[in-house]
DNA sequence: TATCTAATTAGTTATATATCTAATTAGATA
DNA sequence: TATCTAATTAGATATATAACTAATTAGATA
């Protein structure tokens, strides 16, 4: 994530009426006038405040009739908070060493990866294996969720050590586990390779 | 945490020049002047960002003759990143449902513990459970960490589930894990019932 | 005590932003 | 088409704040 997404997503979170706003929404979803409402304040307001979480992603809306209705991303925004942390860490990404083109991609692929599709060994240097990640994690669906039995099993159809694998899709965000089940996370929270 | 502790929080970090601040300390210590330096920024303004930032707890100092060196606590500035996410969660302690009396805990303790120190089960209210986890955390020594496996038969000792102790101290932020290792939260992340 | 170094405080300026009222727009429905 | 509802935009005001220079303070050391 980058430092101005970081800055944008901190001034949205760092104010009083936006946070009541994102704890109400964390409730389900919520029309303008029923927040305004909420919160003792005119839908101008409402209107400015939901402008600027909508503009770090945390937040879309669905029309119904007249009414649109606001909803809270929660994994967006747990992925944005918890980005704080990690940071620095990125800037390995932005640097050429990171730069990937198709060609390079495929050979790597073709370095790591059997005739019939098996891992052959997982690459110990950071950017190999996240192509390596990012090419087999595509087998699931977005917006599915999968029991953790489901995942190993895909898994072992083309490397032995599952445990390894499913660890590194949750450290480098392509997949996430809530309630013991695992779900794909938006490209947008991938490492920046593919 | 409250919300207005959490608007500092986020207004401390959303900002470009305090981001980058972060980013410094998280590879090590650094005096003013020497940030000053890497920052392209004079001296006061380097005193006015960390002022911000020390505010929040996530920075420390000491001293050493006439230099200042700034410490980043990433435990707290990982708590606090993380609030967000829980934000409404609070609310229930705040309720007079919280509020817990001496006595009150005494007969909490009471109810749930045999005279010999053993839990007789996990109470399944929220409020109750708090109370006993808090009770038989404060075993361990602040600073210190342990093992997964000292932590077991610590847990052992007197329960015999303990996967479902050692989950929920991590859950409740009475404990974290790092390196698989496990270490006890200052006392302020721990729920505010005790 | 005098002097040195690093940090802080005071005061200034330019910019950003939270909220309001009034006016306008976007869609739905009679 | 006329009208209704919810949302947005425009414009105003008050407040907050990031950066600077100049002056001051806090501790160390000669």
């Amino acid at each position: 994530m980058q430092l101005d997404k970081m800055v944008a997503f901190h001034k949205a979170v760092g104010d009083p009426t936006r946070l009541r706003i994102i704890a109400l929404l964390r409730q389900g979803p919520l029309h303008g006038q029923a927040i305004a409402g909420k919160l003792g304040l005119r839908p101008p307001t409402i209107t400015h405040h939901l402008k600027k979480l909508k503009d770090t992603g945390m937040i879309y809306s669905r029309r119904d009739k007249n009414t649109i209705y606001f909803y809270l991303d929660e994994k967006k925004l747990t992925f944005m908070a918890e980005a704080v942390t990690r940071i620095g860490d990125e800037k390995v990404k932005t640097d050429k060493e990171w730069q990937v083109t198709e060609k390079e991609e495929r050979q790597i692929l073709q370095n790591f990866i059997t005739v019939d599709g098996k891992l052959k060994q997982m690459p110990s240097q950071l950017k190999k294996r996240v192509i390596i990640l990012a090419y087999y994690v595509k087998a699931f669906q977005p917006g599915k969720t999968y029991e953790e039995k489901e995942v190993n099993e895909y898994i072992q159809t083309f490397f032995e050590d599952y445990a390894t694998v499913r660890r590194e899709w949750i450290m480098h965000h392509f997949m996430y586990r809530e309630n013991n089940r695992y779900e794909l996370n938006p490209q947008e929270m991938w490492p920046v390779v593919v």
